[in-house]
DNA sequence: AACTATGCCAACCGCAATTAA
DNA sequence: GTTAATTGCGGTTGGCATAGT
């Protein structure tokens, strides 16, 4: 029996609850009577009243993810890439906030899809050194991957890139830039400043989108050149992307290898810029518009500010 | 054919934030 | 104002499917 002196208390009774994958029979129970009573804003009591031998918090996450109305599962498109890479880029993995932006998407498929395959898709995939067949061509679903050559870089990482996202519509990005300014400094955006002048000053490769996305493999040395930044820490595949994760959303650096698809350079906007609104976003000129299918500024009443 | 590696994704866990008492 | 309960979120894990050897 819990009691005070031993600290928090489970929100369900561990070993009376069931865990795993959802019977057929669960969603129709748990879908059936949400969709007539609603949830009783009490996740905790719902299943003891449906008598689900479920966690709340397991029932909760089964009905956002997978049983409430217009759910979309994959088929991402690329204007949806690109709302989630210009949103990661500018405040991080705040799922929730990017799937907000995306009607019918759940922060968990997002961030799914970002960990498995946008990051990829992205950053292009990467092997350790050593890899078979090096000079071949492999194929990945219906895609040919060029393989770069094998003398690249001994001992450094290598890369290969996927076919070229357009660059967005340039209109659209002052739009895309705005809302995300906003939306920025609502959710705290101040807390990005990077108070670091060596980085406001630090020369960097300045890559076009063609560089970064182009098949070519013999033009895949800006990106292997942007990643030689941090060779020390890139000799696997794991400390790699973990070093994704952690620095690449904020660290200037990294951020102006992503201008190309960002596109800042289409619309004028250095790095040096965009971080200065990041830094301080009502300093922006820029006229508040939308993004994407909904605004951010419809989705959290931001017009006023 | 068997084994291993990799990709993918549903679900869980723990913590922080929010709400209610 | 304080404490407990609940919700929401992001990170991580486990297991299945598929590809590669």
């Amino acid at each position: 029996m819990w009691n005070k002196a031993m600290g928090r208390a489970p929100c369900c009774d561990k070993a009376n609850v069931k865990k795993g994958p959802w019977s057929p029979e669960e969603d129709a129970k748990l879908k059936s009577y949400i969709e007539q009573n609603g949830t009783g804003g009490n996740w905790i009591a719902l299943p003891q009243k449906i008598g689900l031998k479920r966690c709340g918090k397991s029932c909760r996450l089964r009905w956002l993810n997978y049983l409430r109305p217009n759910i979309k599962h994959g088929g991402f498109s690329e204007e949806e890439d690109r709302i989630i890479l210009s949103l990661y880029v500018s405040i991080g993995s705040r799922w929730s906030i990017i799937a907000a932006q995306l009607p019918g998407r759940t922060d968990n498929d997002i961030k799914n899809y970002w960990n498995t395959r946008l990051k990829k898709k992205l950053f292009g995939k990467q092997r350790k050194m050593g890899y078979q067949k090096q000079d071949s061509n492999k194929k990945e679903g219906n895609q040919t991957l060029v393989m770069p050559p094998s003398d690249v870089r001994v001992g450094v990482s290598t890369y290969w890139p996927e076919p070229p996202i357009p660059v967005q519509h340039a209109a659209n990005q002052n739009e895309q830039m705005d809302s995300i300014k906003r939306l920025l400094f609502k959710y705290g955006g101040t807390n990005y400043k990077t108070n670091n002048p060596v980085l406001d000053h630090l020369p960097v490769p300045c890559m076009q989108s063609s560089q970064i996305f182009d098949e070519s493999p013999s033009l895949i040395s800006p990106q292997i050149e942007l990643m030689s930044l941090n060779e020390g820490v890139m000799h696997d595949l794991d400390s790699y992307s973990k070093e994704i994760d952690e620095n690449f959303c904020f660290n200037q650096i990294k951020l102006e290898g992503l201008e190309g698809l960002l596109g800042n350079n289409s619309i004028g906007l250095e790095t040096s810029e965009y971080m200065r609104w990041a830094c301080d976003p009502m300093s922006s000129t820029m006229n508040p518009t939308s993004i994407g299918v909904q605004s951010f500024d419809e989705q959290f009443n931001l017009s006023g500010m």
